[in-house]
DNA sequence: CTGTATCCCCTATGATACTG
DNA sequence: CAGTATCATAGGGGATACAG
């Protein structure tokens, strides 16, 4: 693979500096959508999406450790970026299903190298950490 | 592209719940690697790596937005994960270099992908948002 | 079952000043 | 030039209780 994979000024003209345009930095574009995707449960929550759609309650059980509140806030955030559907089924009581929508299938295909890339390296990432927290004192 | 990209249960196992394994949740290896990853800045210094190595001095330039001390703080934990290569030159000043090793540059391969994505899409993530937000009120 | 509403805390980040 | 040290802060995130 070529090494020079970017162009890094041209990139970081998009990606960082140019967020001084308006308002100051959050107003980078490509910045923001990506910290989204970035958060803490958004690629676990995607991960499980792109298997099958999820009610609610079936995501909790599939995550134990994810908060009620932050299970809502990350569909809720992933549902108003366009990568996931909400579908209320009017049951009683009600349920909810979750699914990736177009966009979302898109951007998790993109994002799931990196999901690879760690599952398949994380060894090599704690021997280097131990390798380095061992040679620092 | 598959729709059964993963085997959300199996991944997650892995990912999530494994966590509760040891000593809490911050124990599992591959969030680990992927949240040092997705930090805040992270993705910006890794894709100006990629171009070619820099200078502590070049960096801060190149990415006038970060403190200094989040400079010195990321490049430190890129270092430390192993993805980033440090070499100081005893000039007067001194002067030090960065540039990625060999398991940063495998990395950036695979965390590139989304990068690209966001670049690419932004304005259709920014059309979600924009529809979302006029229709609850 | 699927959320909201509160309260609270802690960590990530920033600003500033100082040092080898 | 390339950091370190210190202090301050905002907001991400958890726990809990309540509601449709």
């Amino acid at each position: 693979m070529d090494s020079r994979i970017v162009d890094a000024r041209t990139k970081i003209e998009i990606y960082g500096a140019l967020s001084e345009g308006q308002g100051g930095l959050g107003d980078c574009p490509i910045r923001n959508v990506v910290q989204s995707i970035f958060g803490k449960w958004s690629s676990l929550l995607m991960m499980a999406l792109a298997e099958r759609p999820y009610r609610f309650g079936e995501l909790r059980r599939l995550v134990p450790d994810i908060s009620q509140r932050m299970l809502t806030q990350t569909l809720r955030d992933l549902q108003r970026d366009g990568y996931v559907h909400r579908e209320v089924f009017p049951t009683k009581p009600p349920s909810v299903e979750y699914s990736l929508t177009d966009l979302g299938r898109s951007m998790f295909a993109s994002l799931h190298h990196i999901l690879l890339w760690a599952e398949t390296n994380f060894e090599a990432v704690r021997a280097a950490r131990t390798r380095f927290d061992a040679s620092e004192g």
